[in-house]
DNA sequence: CTAAAACCTGACTAATTGGTCAACTGTTTT
DNA sequence: AAAACAGTTGACCAATTAGTCAGGTTTTAG
């Protein structure tokens, strides 16, 4: 392995026998990160086995630790992938902005997010319940400088009496506790639903409920 | 393994020589419970081992497995300790009873159980996120039964104009997500207030915050 | 006191599984 | 074209671990 890992989200099924290695590196490690992503949020880390990981991406086992030296490193690879779109999807925040299209615009972001990949929000909350052994290092460092920078705002605003939360950091919470939920425990609400899966219409009856009940514990409405 | 199960919750650290066996059958039965409720938090069903359960109980491994026959026959009887509990805290709901101390005491009822027993929640949440393999009967029976008498009577309160909720799932996932959460998520909580465990008084800001919010979100407020 | 029942445990086994490796095929570079 | 490099894979090994069991000790019942 003495080439980097260059990037390029390829991710057809077929299989074809003639291709630029470039593109089969890519192919094969998507592949195996879309297994993997699988495999540990059903399995959880210690139950998730390399050759069902191999089976579900549909390698034999030793290619995927020809791509990924390890369990661990493929395990961090996963988590790594989920970060990097955490960082993506953030709201801009500022003191001049208004509070309630802001807060609006983030639960329905988070939302969205919930809806779109309930795998990786799962992944994620299995990390964190299990006491984040892998993500200290995140939590410590990006993830609470962008707290800390959402609540000096929020405090901005409650000193302006735009809004009437005093500690931004329980709004949070709350913000993501419910967002993240359809997606963690989707399982358990699909199943008060009487479904086996989200319909088309379930994201926007959660927004409808969400959005309104939140602003107006905001006191924004 | 003729003899039956007979209760009696007793769980003193030293261990006496002499005792008759109903009561060691308890006592070691209640310790090996308790360490299996950690050791299935830490490392999930697959990561546990009987090792481990055996050594955080104290006991030898084989004296594990004459209480409990199999790995899956203790995980059962952790999960079956967890509905029990999840079914005493449970808050009489009734057409005539008042919406807004009804709702405040069911979420300051689930809030102090999240910050009192957060092992447990965290194992409940990561048997759902992970599919709730075990609670399908829990979920269709007395889960589902429960949701729906609550949501008959919230659809009744919002008839007489009593509260402005029209979808009382949507109400109930929310107030389980956000309480819940304090425990599920108690690492990630606890690093970004600067902290290494809750302190006294963090039940209290939870509840001070998340009680007004929700019951204006209600519109009971 | 004695027999039966319950309890305890060190030592073992069988199965699973992460990881390695050598030999192979296909692709790229010079 | 041919050397160098990248990708592929079956077969194998060592470590871990759930579960068993025989033979022991302690408690209880008659």
């Amino acid at each position: 392995m003495t080439q980097d890992n260059q990037k390029e989200d390829i991710l057809t099924t077929d299989a074809p026998s003639h291709r630029s290695q470039q593109v089969t590196r890519a192919h094969n490690q998507a592949l195996i990160l879309a297994a993997a992503e699988e495999e540990f949020v059903l399995q959880s880390y210690r139950g998730a086995t390399m050759q069902g990981i191999a089976d579900r991406a549909g390698l034999p086992k030793a290619n995927v630790h020809y791509y990924f030296k390890n369990k661990k490193n493929l395990y961090m690879a996963v988590l790594r992938s989920i970060i990097e779109e955490w960082n993506d999807g953030l709201v801009t925040m500022t003191v001049d902005s208004d509070p309630k299209t802001v807060i609006e615009k983030f639960v329905r972001t988070k939302l969205h997010q919930a809806f779109v990949n309930p795998s990786r929000h799962k992944l994620f909350a299995i990390e964190v319940i299990g006491g984040a052994p892998h993500l200290h290092e995140f939590m410590s460092t990006t993830m609470k400088d962008w707290v800390n920078d959402k609540a000096q705002v929020m405090k901005e605003w409650h000193k302006q009496g735009k809004i009437g939360i005093t500690d931004p950091l329980q709004l949070l919470i709350l913000i993501w506790a419910t967002t993240q939920r359809y997606a963690e425990f989707e399982i358990e609400i699909v199943g008060l639903m009487d479904k086996t899966a989200y319909d088309a219409e379930d994201e926007a009856r959660a927004a409808d409920f969400l959005v309104p009940f939140i602003l107006r514990g905001c006191e924004l409405e």
